[in-house]
DNA sequence: AGGTACTGTGGGAGCGCTCCCACAAGTGAT
DNA sequence: ATCACTTGTGGGAGCGCTCCCACAGTACCT
């Protein structure tokens, strides 16, 4: 499978009288609501099929017979700079010029070349949503889904076009960068990126507008979307706490990912808060897959057999952790009460089903285009920059099911 | 979603040496073997953050401080079409100038503006592959992925992009006839398109070439990829009749589709050649579902309650097939062997696992490419068109389990 | 010598836009 | 009436490429 997808997301026209976005806005393209009709538009080549002498330079030839700015001028009575405006929406023009434009749009079915646009206003009205890891995870995990309904959403408001780039492995990476490098996008989504990535680095380096998903450290340098990862582990606690558990364990996800140590900070400082010693023996770090869980629910229950609950650092893990239980002969959840993080799939299938700490993960994805195309914006008059770097935090919910 | 997703395809460097691909090929963009190492490139903006004056016209400012052709033909003491050449492995430059050039474009970091290119040379150098299916259909399918994963490889060669555009509403629709409109991409790969699709119509009329992954009809218009559905119902009948079964019948799949008709054909002519006569009360059609195909084959059961084998015009339907002979009572393979089409996953995973026909998707995939790369390549030179459409058809492969 | 035919090279013209300056016309304060 | 704005408009000057023509240089014929 190819490394790049890349998702059309623009709409077809604008609704009459929406606002202008940004920058003078990405206008209409074209006032399609009448139906697509298209007229076999005037052909370069003669009907005997013979290539037509083509004026070696000089008048129209290249463009394959497709009207330009400056056709619809003529047609329209006005100039090429007036139709410009007209096509991006610009408010200064009369409303009897617009008429007159958009009626000469209409009539030859002028469709802005994109090439020339992009040319012109150096600028490419494309973003990437960069996935380092290989497409299989990307179809099979719903995070990622989800995470594309939210972009997709909020970019059908816009005439940005998407490009899904698969950066799962060394090649891919190079062919990344090179893609990057020839600024192929005006801007970058970041997902599930580690610690150590050197990609927000080349990013900045290429001055390249960017947002990150989940912060790679309290001082994140991009712009961020996260979820409370704090909270969200606070209120799983929290929740077994009301349920009378007082000897709650934790399988840490990775903890180079900077999301999961703040999920331990949040188990942490609940029990704290409610008057429950430290006990760095009822911490166990697993590393977001079933086995990691497995191993540390093992672990856990040879150190600390009299525990009640667990909070699990994601769902996979916790389908984990339940294995081990269940081999130690603990009943979920009588004997031990399980919270998982993610609230994915599996939560809902698991025997019993898992109570876990939901994401908004389209409403992240909406987030982070909203920051995004509000940095490319920012950017765009290369004004006096310096702006502080925009970090989203959105809240978590716990959805409750039998395990706890 | 996103209506339209694009995968990056193209490659980095092009390999020393290698032919040149057609049209004076698509050359290598940078011969990046070296590591990725990005030059923080001297930057527009001034130290201090404030923007540069950026003289109102003249020399350098737009782009971004990337280096362009004319710096690197400076640099290298050459003329800019001589660069040009290079980029683009022209065979007509000396090797000590080709060897100056490369030195230049490494020094500099120079990397092509794609959107120069696209408006100087009238193409954009993507294609995309049509999908009207939601894209739920089309990551479910192993059919579709598949065919990406062909299409993917063979363009890992070239420089193209491809898209991915989901066409599966009206409203996409209108979308992807937007897009076409706007000549946004140089070629189309079209699947699974029934007959009554006015889509390679539009693309007839915009001109743009286009590969069709099952033909509509005999007569299909556009270029062609097709596997042997003829010869695989043939292998698929052959194959019950050497295992000594006489009365076998058929479940079609949707009969507006060419490749089902080629199927039923493939069917009559292998029984008849056998010297079986014609018994029409054994064809039932079904619609490539697994509700259609259990229907049909109680339809079936009723009719001719004496059949001995079934073949189905798709896994999908033998699986509804298998449904309704088990609740009739038939043992597979004892009473009734089945046979399927496609060798989908659920052809592994039936019970009993299913023979079935198996079809090259990836390599259709392939072919598909090549076949549109080749029409885009002839386009070009606005030449002496009228070459015949290419129609290509690939192999099937009986795949033997134990319901035969 | 003078053709004829290459190969290799430089650079003009142009692709279809956007940006921005110039300027006409209108509006209102002085 | 003059000045200072504002609004609407036209069009020049690019953006960074590709295409192709012109031409120098070399080679091999007559």
């Amino acid at each position: 499978m190819p490394s790049v997808i890349g998702l059309l997301t623009g709409r077809v026209g604008r609704p009459p009288g929406a606002p202008m976005a940004p920058r003078d806005g990405p206008g209409a393209v074209i006032t399609a609501d009448r139906p697509v009709k298209f007229q076999a538009s005037r052909r370069v080549r003669g009907i005997d099929g013979k290539a037509e002498p083509m004026a070696s330079h000089g008048a129209r030839g290249r463009s394959g017979g497709r009207p330009t700015l400056e056709e619809v001028a003529a047609r329209a009575g006005v100039g090429r700079g007036t139709v410009s405006r007209v096509i991006n929406g610009s408010p200064r023009v009369s409303d009897a010029t617009r008429a007159a434009v958009e009626a000469a749009v209409a009539e030859l079915g002028y469709v802005p070349n994109t090439a020339a646009r992009a040319l012109a206003a150096n600028r490419t009205d494309a973003i990437a949503l960069v996935v380092p890891e290989p497409e299989t995870r990307f179809f099979a995990e719903p995070y990622f889904s989800d995470m594309l309904k939210g972009v997709g959403a909020e970019l059908s408001e816009t005439e940005m076009q998407l490009l899904l780039i698969f950066a799962g492995s060394d090649r891919r990476r190079q062919r990344l960068a090179q893609y990057l490098a020839a600024h192929r996008v005006d801007g970058v989504l970041l997902v599930s990126v580690h610690a150590d990535d050197p990609l927000p680095d080349l990013l900045a380096q290429l001055e390249i507008p960017a947002v990150i998903s989940g912060p790679r450290s309290a001082g994140e340098t991009l712009a961020s979307v996260d979820s409370d990862n704090y909270g969200g582990a606070r209120s799983a606690v929290e929740h077994l706490l009301a349920r009378g558990r007082g000897r709650i364990a934790h399988i840490t996800g990775r903890l180079d990912v900077y999301g999961a140590q703040r999920r331990v900070d949040g188990y942490r400082d609940a029990l704290r808060d409610a008057g429950h010693d430290a006990d760095e023996l009822l911490i166990e770090s697993g590393d977001f897959t079933e086995e990691g869980g497995r191993r540390a629910m093992a672990e856990l229950l040879r150190r600390r057999p009299e525990l009640d609950a667990v909070f699990a650092g994601s769902d996979v893990t916790a389908a984990g952790a339940r294995q081990a239980l269940r081999e130690a002969g603990r009943r979920i959840p009588e004997d031990v009460a399980l919270v998982g993080y993610d609230d994915s799939a599996i939560a809902r299938h698991l025997d019993p089903p898992l109570t876990s700490v939901r994401q908004p993960i389209e409403e992240m994805g909406r987030a982070m285009i909203d920051l995004l195309l509000a940095e490319i914006a920012d950017r765009r008059p290369a004004a006096s920059r310096g702006l502080e770097r925009q970090h989203v935090v959105l809240a978590t919910e716990l959805v409750e099911r039998s395990s706890s």
